[in-house]
DNA sequence: CGTGCCAGGTGCCAT
DNA sequence: ATGGCACTTGGCACG
């Protein structure tokens, strides 16, 4: 019932004494619809006893059970692992963006045949956490070096939005002065902190999504925090965003702060050819 | 120096496996090492034109470039993608947990040819969201039906703990009862609340980790708001959390608030093997 | 290491 | 759709 593909497996090779690889070998090796033993054996050779970091991903039906923060049990299905280079391992639906399952960086991964089942156990000792994949069909395992030392760069972070304020303070209000980033107060840090062109201590917090109610108690914290001791005295605190909802806007009413609306405004997504080129 | 592994490449057929899909079709398709024309011609026929949804998988070395909230430009690299049955795009490096960049479900994909490169186009029109993949290498690219019905099933999540102390409110204090949950203050919705064995009205904020700032100050609002209108009222907040940092410990004391240690201590770690049966 | 906090957070469920 | 919130949040930067 299988389709006519040719099964990549060099029998005839197995077990054979020596082979010099090649200076440029391939980046992946793999089995196509292998049984539970021949990945075992396929996993043992290629990611354990392998040289060269590899990643490993399983297509096949399995079942998945987890302990640690807490505890699930997945019944049978048909998903893909993925267990990475530094012990990360990932479980995928053939839908979502989440993993269904997963251990986070940090953890091993263990390979065995359990109840005639390939099964790989990723423990995490440091958090105490385990996940247990069992197979019982394979589809296909391949096993790949892959080499990626580009990290991803980003605009639009909060961290964007608070520079913006920064060097131009006057987006928010004319006269603005800002003097400290990052102000430590006991119950958190303050993103931006100054003064008003009265004179006034104004205390910014940036957002760089919706509004949220937490966000807005953040806020009214830290203008709390800096009254302490003297009490009486006028501190303004602004909530920035680019946008909030009514609920939130409330709050900051009766908290006697005050809301601006400040974003991205991002023309990101209609420009489609070279915006991103300039960086 | 390196170890005597062998490979499981077929040279002889390297850079093709073309063939004419039967009738009965396997699960998973794939080709290995195609050149950009091949896997264009190969996402076409097995996941644009399949009659079953296709997850799509694309092992290589590629550029990314994301609009949308943000903007994001990722340089070369050798990555999986995997395009999901529901849109859901996810690139993957070799380590961490996180795509590196990724659409959500709701994504639509478009497969093309773009200065020689396989170009995966991922637009989520209702998000306005677009991500560009474009591979200058592919290493294998393969299509599988994936059936996968389960779903995960959890136990220890927060609504576990709230259970908990609905059934028997004895394990925060003697003498407690519940008589809401999910009530709704202007500051957002409390966990659970009732009144003690004084009848003095009792709020509880239930945490599944470690307390942090924030859930002290989502208390202190709710107490704040259950007392305006009266507003030398008695009612007691209580933080109810596994573990609470130092810091936090503090700021409730001077929210006159209360800490329980109440956590799951999940001996879900040690017992190893008959732990997951008893649902 | 813990602690604090942002994230293109995602996902779930309520109105 | 919008909002409120938990998450095995993950990840990073900092003391």
């Amino acid at each position: 019932m299988r389709p006519l593909i040719h099964k990549n497996l060099p029998l005839e090779t197995e077990g054979a004494a020596v082979f010099i690889p090649p200076a440029s070998m391939g980046v992946v090796e793999y089995l196509y619809g292998p049984g539970v033993e021949e990945t075992l054996d396929f996993v043992v050779r290629q990611v354990v006893q392998s040289p060269e970091k590899r990643v490993l991903m399983v297509l096949g039906s399995c079942q998945v059970r987890y302990q640690g923060r807490a505890r699930s049990f997945l019944d049978w299905g048909e998903r893909i692992l993925i267990v990475k280079e530094d012990g990360t391992s990932i479980i995928h639906q053939p839908s979502g963006r989440e993993p269904v399952n997963w251990q986070p960086h940090g953890a091993r991964a263990t390979y065995l045949l359990q109840d005639r089942l390939f099964t790989v156990h990723v423990v995490h000792r440091k958090n105490r956490e385990r996940m247990a994949v069992s197979f019982k069909k394979i589809e296909m395992v391949f096993a790949a070096r892959m080499d990626d030392r580009a990290r991803v760069q980003i605009v639009g972070m909060e961290r964007d939005i608070v520079d913006k304020i920064m060097e131009n303070p006057e987006l928010i209000e004319p006269g603005l002065r800002i003097t400290q980033r990052e102000k430590k107060t006991r119950s958190g840090l303050i993103d931006l902190f100054g003064y008003d062109r009265h004179h006034v201590p104004v205390v910014i917090e940036v957002k760089r999504s919706q509004a949220t109610i937490s966000a807005a108690q953040q806020l009214r914290m830290y203008v709390t925090d800096l009254k302490r001791g003297n009490d009486k005295a006028r501190i303004r605190g602004i909530l920035c965003t680019p946008r909030i909802p009514e609920m939130v806007c409330r709050l900051l009413d009766d908290y006697g702060l005050e809301y601006r609306e400040f974003g991205w405004q991002h023309q990101l997504f209609d420009d489609q050819q070279t915006s991103l080129e300039d960086y």
